[in-house]
DNA sequence: GCGTTATGCAAGTAAGTACTTGCACTTAGC
DNA sequence: GCTAAGTGCAAGTACTTACTTGCATAACGC
């Protein structure tokens, strides 16, 4: 055992950028708490020291991992591909809320256990989704204005939302119960948002 | 600093109590691995030692914990009270559900927290939604057969389960924003479910 | 070539934490 | 009253873990 590793010389940044990506794949397994720097470092095929010369302490560390990983990329995309079409565009904005929710699932997760659910985590891997949050309301007070849609905007968008976070969580804890395909679920929520599930 | 306390004779029972209560809302805003057996015993108001006699290890106690809190009680009342009216069935559901849910949302969030979601304190802390969800996916089945409802009864059993998961996880996140009462909630979620956003 | 920089490595420190132990004390049941 | 059970208390053990340090080494820019 105890392979020798490499001295030096990586590309520029690409000990950190191993370092953050260890980091998150344990958080996401293990919990913050539960995840020590040893590990982060072997996973990343670093030496501990490194870490903290890098870091200088494990917060330090986690921070900067959620910070990384829950950028907030431009949603302008999400805004400019609404078309007016209401079906066709709530299952784009739900498409969109559903991927970034998969895509920081575990660190929602993670900021939801961590005391009273706030702190810095929760606040970075909210962020995403809150902002889509803000914009599905103000679509659904548009829609309700235009006398598509009827009922409270902020209860609409609320429970839009909850069928997307319900539905990734869903899939977490049971994972082969939830095996269909995002698209198909997508179609079935947001046809079974607007219509109901009343037979006509 | 540093009061005496009581040296013995509690009621049969009452430190054993004391200390699944301590550790229960402990567990709740630490988690499992962020509290430690110390402050258990303290915010029992019983000693360190005391602790293990009675439970022999941490987690046997948080075991034990979740095992205790998570006593499945009897659904049959559940059943019983469905009277046939569609409407008023599901918000009796709803209702329990929501009941069971927020009971042990901490619980919930610790396991989904946990390695993977699995384990002990996952199995315990689901038993009662899964056993409501089975129930509701039969009565989903059996309204679809009666031609009151349409589409897939466990797709529409998981989707108003995820309502009121949703719900009760959103209110641990953003307690300002969920200020309504349950009972409205219910109602809400369920004329959603039943009739859709769409202006008729 | 030479210094600077980033790293590996091994050892170590300090603190926290699960769990133990021995003893004294107080109450309850006999 | 005596015994047994349950507890408090203080000290201690063994382990983990975040973090440090001193030194050797390898690459890169000049």
């Amino acid at each position: 055992m105890a392979i020798p590793q490499l001295q030096t010389a990586r590309m520029p940044g690409e000990t950190r950028q191993r370092l953050l990506a260890a980091t998150r794949s344990l958080l996401a397994a293990k919990g913050r708490r539960g995840t020590t720097t040893r590990e982060i470092a072997d996973q990343a095929g670093v030496n501990e020291a490194t870490l903290f010369r890098h870091f200088g302490s494990k917060d330090a560390l986690v921070d900067a991992c959620v910070e990384y990983y829950c950028r907030t990329v431009e949603l302008e995309e999400l805004l400019a591909s609404l078309d007016g079409d209401l079906e066709r565009d709530l299952r784009r904005i739900a498409s969109a809320l559903m991927q970034r929710m998969e895509s920081v699932r575990d660190l929602i997760v993670m900021s939801l256990a961590e005391e009273g659910g706030n702190g810095s985590v929760g606040e970075a891997a909210w962020r995403a989704p809150t902002a889509i949050k803000k914009i599905v309301a103000e679509y659904m007070a548009k829609r309700i204005a235009a006398g598509e849609l009827s009922g409270n905007p902020l209860f609409l968008a609320r429970f839009f939302m909850g069928m997307v976070f319900s539905y990734v969580m869903g899939r977490k804890r049971f994972p082969e119960e939830y095996a269909a395909e995002p698209g198909q679920v997508v179609e079935f929520q947001v046809d079974l948002f607007l219509n109901g599930a009343r037979k006509a």
